[in-house]
DNA sequence: CCACTAACCTGTAGGC
DNA sequence: TGCCTACAGGTTAGTG
């Protein structure tokens, strides 16, 4: 389900509810998600207040009072919701309901303004897992991530860097999260097509022989940016379950050039072309053969 | 090191 | 309606 934007969106979702609430009790409805949960996990959450919650490339970081970190991916399918055990303010929360099928982690919080909130974790395929850890350098998952795409260190120069030399196709160095950090299956499609650029252009044909950006790669780093900052701004996109935390859906999928819309006519400019689907490292594609070039 | 495939797991949409 | 197949927003382990 979720690319960068979506991360980001399920971060503010969540923040005005959980940062500054304490962790009252931790249920585990199974041992694993992908992978089997941290040892001790339900009692080093437990009593600890959660300070802030962030986002680094598509992992939600929950900050602790405790020092420790709760890292968590939501892998295709993962999403939080809330539930509001005293009502505050009624019209904003959500009443408790019964336990749904594949609600795997349940946090019980009590917050100084919200009172008690139950945080669900529901994961139907369970691609999504957790990490706790004091130090980020300690864990796995943060460690060799490329830049933010929305943060200062990404341009076309680094781009450059991580493509030099990639004879796989644009497509797939943009999906690997060592070389620009947030990306999924759509957005990059989104991104190659605001660039210009067929996703079967091989990285390197990007890079001058000087090790320098082309033109083109300014132009695909602007047009990362640019999808992203619109897709956040949108709330993400929703095209079966996505769901912010508080509910709502996203509204970017309105506005995909590309992305699921095989046969339809391509919306850039005086373009004519007709958008067309093909499979690469066994993903679905999306691009116009017209307006993007080799 | 690089590139590609299969695997993990469940739900749903579409064809017949 | 039911059965079957293909496919889904991600990542990693294994292979050559």
């Amino acid at each position: 389900m979720p690319e960068l934007p979506e991360v980001e969106t399920v971060r503010r979702g969540l923040a005005p509810y959980v940062e500054g609430a304490r962790i009252e009790a931790v249920t585990l409805n199974r041992k694993d998600l992908r992978f089997p949960f941290p040892r001790g996990l339900a009692k080093e959450l437990t009593g600890a207040t959660i300070e802030s919650v962030g986002r680094r490339a598509k992992y939600l970081l929950f900050r602790l009072s405790s020092g420790k970190t709760l890292l968590s991916h939501l892998g295709m399918t993962g999403s939080y919701r809330f539930e509001a055990l005293t009502f505050k303010e009624p019209s904003r929360y959500y009443e408790p309901r019964p336990e749904e099928k594949h609600d795997h982690l349940v946090l019980e919080l009590s917050h100084p303004r919200h009172g008690k909130l139950r945080l669900i974790y529901n994961d139907a395929r369970r691609f999504g897992f957790v990490d706790l850890f004091g130090d980020e350098a300690e864990s796995p998952y943060l460690a060799g991530l490329g830049p933010e795409p929305l943060g200062n260190d990404f341009n076309a120069e680094e781009m450059a860097a991580r493509c030099k030399g990639k004879k796989a196709p644009i497509k797939a160095a943009l999906l690997d999260q060592r070389a620009v950090a947030g990306l999924g299956n759509i957005y990059v499609s989104e991104a190659l097509h605001r660039a210009h650029i067929r996703p079967e252009v091989e990285a390197r044909k990007l890079v001058l022989k000087n090790g320098a950006p082309s033109r083109r790669l300014g132009d695909l780093a602007q047009g990362v940016r640019t999808v992203l900052i619109e897709a956040v701004e949108a709330g993400g996109s929703t095209l079966r379950d996505f769901r912010a935390a508080d509910g709502g859906p996203g509204y970017f999928q309105h506005r995909f050039a590309v992305y699921d819309r095989e046969g339809e006519p391509c919306p850039t400019p005086l373009c004519k072309g007709t958008i067309k689907r093909i499979v690469q490292s066994g993903r679905s594609t999306f691009f116009c053969p017209v307006c993007q070039k080799k």
